[in-house]
DNA sequence: ACATTATGCAACTAAATGGTTGCATGTCAA
DNA sequence: TTGACATGCAACCATTTAGTTGCATAATGT
């Protein structure tokens, strides 16, 4: 519960896996046959992407009998955001000023070596 | 500049480009030499790691001489934040009360197979 | 001019990742 | 009880990734 944080951000390095968080944003509680629909892998696939998702605490399941139900954590999210984010954005309009004043002050040496051929 | 998304996240999932994103939001500016201090890695892993940032347009660089100084590019994850994580946000309490509900509607059949040796 | 400094490029390796297939297991319904 | 269904587990493979080392190049200071 400390710095899981890797996990999170690793689990939303993948495409197929914020697929599977948007499904469940727009109908929460699919099982794993739900979930598998229209989707371009294996179930096999979907289930590995589900445990990342599961380990980063991003999707926590219940059992249903055989079926399994999966739920968003908006939690994990909600962290990235004050605990990272957050942070960044605070200062985005200082950053981008410092940018646009350095720039500013080599208007002449301008990616000299960064345009070589 | 569609949805070069996906560079982003990626990037995102390394510690080490993260440690990097850190530094110059501690320290505008640097140069390849600066961030590669106290940096457990080699300084051609760090130009690796730079270089996916530079792609996900996180970093930015100018030319100096000799010196490549880096600037962070808040943009991106201002992106992230409104296209992908403001809209979870959104509904966090009511996808938790979802889940709450969920979790009383069976209270006999919890995780039967999930605790399973 | 020369040594030093700051960096880039290329080749290589090890490990992680994303995907598959095959088979096993528990649950439901007839 | 039996067959179909929903899922898990394990082995395997291909690709990507993260890291290294060695050498090349351009700018700087003396």
């Amino acid at each position: 519960m400390t710095d899981d944080m890797n996990a999170v951000f690793k689990a939303l390095a993948d495409p197929h896996r914020r697929e599977l968080l948007d499904r469940l944003h727009a109908h929460n509680g699919q099982t794993l046959g739900d979930l598998c629909e229209r989707m371009s892998i294996s179930r096999q696939g979907v289930t590995k992407h589900i445990a990342l998702l599961e380990a980063a605490n991003l999707v926590v399941v219940m059992w249903q009998g055989r079926e399994k139900l999966h739920y968003l954590n908006p939690v994990p999210i909600q962290q990235i955001h004050e605990r990272w984010i957050g942070k960044f954005e605070r200062d985005r309009l200082q950053a981008l000023e410092t940018l646009t004043r350095a720039l500013e002050e080599q208007p002449d040496e301008q990616s000299e070596r960064g345009s070589k051929k």
